[in-house]
DNA sequence: CTTTTGATTGGTATCGTTATCAATTTGGAT
DNA sequence: ATCCAAATTGATAACGATACCAATCAAAAG
């Protein structure tokens, strides 16, 4: 009839027109949905063929009411951190039918708010978000949500729903301990941006109560900067200004650790005789570099993974193509609590 | 009349009903259409927030044939380059209603295709893809794509539509004139992962004929394994094993001339007395370490942030919210060449 | 040969919103 | 007061797919 090809893209419509059958039909072929005949399937594949038919996956998704979305919600990609768990849930996801919708907040609760609302709007199959501690509109609206969310990173807190990640108590912990037993007594530690994300202030926190446990105050010094290696740089400087006499430092991540490396080489200091340093996180660059840096190694891609996982078990009967391995199910607002481990290096 | 709370969440006739207007008048009031009283907005506001309803997107972009979604395709997230455009592009997509949706290939071809498939159904307003080499089905796509296309990363080849990018034409030359001019004449290439992806081949082309045409030889050594500290280590020690007379060796990026400094540093190799080494990208490491890497910087955020802009003019009437400032329309088909400089540090 | 069962196929309504156009109201110009 | 243009509101019909249920058909059971 009308040129098929001027006009806009085909439809199911325009596909059943030509194979002769009904849309309902072009469209259990397309979703290769049980019950139909194999001369049939392949007329309707053939038809789409030649066509260049694509199911509109908009339509699909509102009469059908899934959308297959995973709304992923980081506050960052300027540190590897995040594109790390990114890549780890985008493997997790592999082999199921569903896909990433991007949100990054730059550490802005509002910012946060509002793109949570925006992606819950799209009614999404799943959230994943970045840490345990929300603006409360972004609490209100996870509680509410009608689809499982997961809490990555720390699992120091109340989750919502799910939740993986690594404790930042036992890393606070991990890390007194190391450098007490090494002998370090007067101790600093040094975080930057305002200690955004808050899961940075909580390990500081920890580490600081674990240290008076033993006896011992920590010096604090936050820079304003966001981590990198100058803000480590000088934040290591800042900090030893202030306090000349100290024999180790933590920092809040390896960046700035790996920083306060060049500072100390820069300046004639000794790593580890005049002073420890160690960082968090364990990205690759810390065992390769002389010396190499101690530091705690934080899961990332794993806890993508996991997070990825949880979800296909959850989300199970809907999206699973090639089925998951039966293991034990997760009872609702379960959390994964995976280990940290410390990397020792040549710094302490 | 039957329980609200209970059922599905609240749509636009629930709203409706409850401020006693139509859907429609509802519809105008979330998307702050024109042409509606004051009286009228906030009636229908306070019954929305009581109700808590959240707009249908899904919906919405069904009728209005218009998702706002950016399919952002990139081939990986384990190095800091794609994150960082990826930043550039939420960057400059802030400020409008235009959200990212993501896929990462994995360097696999047939992965990118069938990903792209996906993304496509989900009918977005514009695709950002990596790279000017496709799949034939991808780039079959890409070219009947009814929405704007921008191909990031290099310049050297045929856009499909929109495009951003560096040369990589003119990064081999700058480096070999670099390493030329600087008295270095027994040159290697070092590259990994079989030279994925394309545009580190052009590279190594334009090198290798810039050397050529200086009456230079090249040695070239690609190693296996995907780019990382470690492969950099492994490449150089295996490039000197086969040609242990260079004078200067250039590597794929920055992560494999890292891994290449610490080789020589553990073997005594004196850098840049005895080689040369120089990388690419320009990363925030190169400047800190000692001695400082010789690289090419590569303006990766800034892509990011040209491609959301050239789409933002592109879909302009649609999406913009905030006014851009009004510049000289970019022609359709036109490509925004970035430009490139040579990072002299202390290791040529 | 009839009845029953299960596998295929199709008709119709609907998902929740917005485009389109018609109806109504308002305010100013004549 | 009368009329016309602009502003405001509403009724209806899509957008393109899938859920639901009815109809048909072939094969198995009696």
């Amino acid at each position: 009839m009308s040129d098929p090809d001027i006009s806009s893209p085909p439809t199911a419509r325009d596909v059943a027109k030509r194979a002769g059958v009904s849309v309902i039909t072009v469209s259990r072929v397309m979703r290769s949905a049980p019950n139909v005949s194999p001369a049939m399937r392949d007329k309707v594949r053939a038809a789409a063929l030649e066509l260049g038919y694509r199911p509109n996956r908009v339509a699909g998704a509102l009469r059908a009411r899934e959308t297959g979305l995973v709304a992923v919600i980081v506050p960052s990609m300027s540190h590897s951190v995040f594109p790390e768990v990114i890549d780890g849930i985008d493997h997790g996801l592999s082999g199921t039918s569903l896909r990433t919708v991007l949100g990054i907040t730059h550490y802005d609760q509002a910012r946060e708010a509002a793109i949570l609302h925006d992606l819950i709007a799209w009614n999404p199959a799943a959230v994943i978000i970045s840490g345990l501690e929300h603006h409360p509109d972004v609490h209100a609206m996870l509680a509410g949500a009608s689809c499982p969310v997961v809490e990555v990173m720390d699992v120091d807190g109340d989750p919502i729903d799910l939740c993986v990640g690594t404790s930042q108590q036992e890393a606070g912990e991990l890390m007194a301990a190391h450098l007490v037993e090494t002998g370090r007594r007067r101790i600093g530690y040094v975080g930057a941006w305002g200690e955004r994300p808050d899961r940075s202030r909580k390990r500081r926190e920890a580490f600081a109560a674990a240290l008076t446990r033993r006896g011992l105050d920590l010096a604090v010094h936050i820079e304003d900067a966001p981590s990198s290696l100058k803000t480590g740089r000088a934040g290591c400087a800042a900090i030893l200004a202030e306090h000349p006499d100290l024999d180790a430092i933590h920092f809040a991540n390896d960046d700035l650790a790996l920083g306060a490396l060049f500072h100390c080489r820069e300046n004639g200091i000794r790593v580890p005789e005049d002073i420890g340093l160690a960082g968090f996180n364990g990205i690759e660059l810390v065992g390769m570099i002389t010396p190499r840096l101690t530091t705690i190694a934080n899961p990332r891609f794993e806890m993508g993974i996991c997070a990825a996982r949880m979800l296909s078990r959850r989300l199970n009967s809907e999206y699973s193509e090639g089925d998951q391995d039966a293991q034990v199910s997760l009872p609702a607002g379960d959390t994964w609590h995976l280990p940290l481990h410390l990397s020792k290096g040549d710094t302490t």
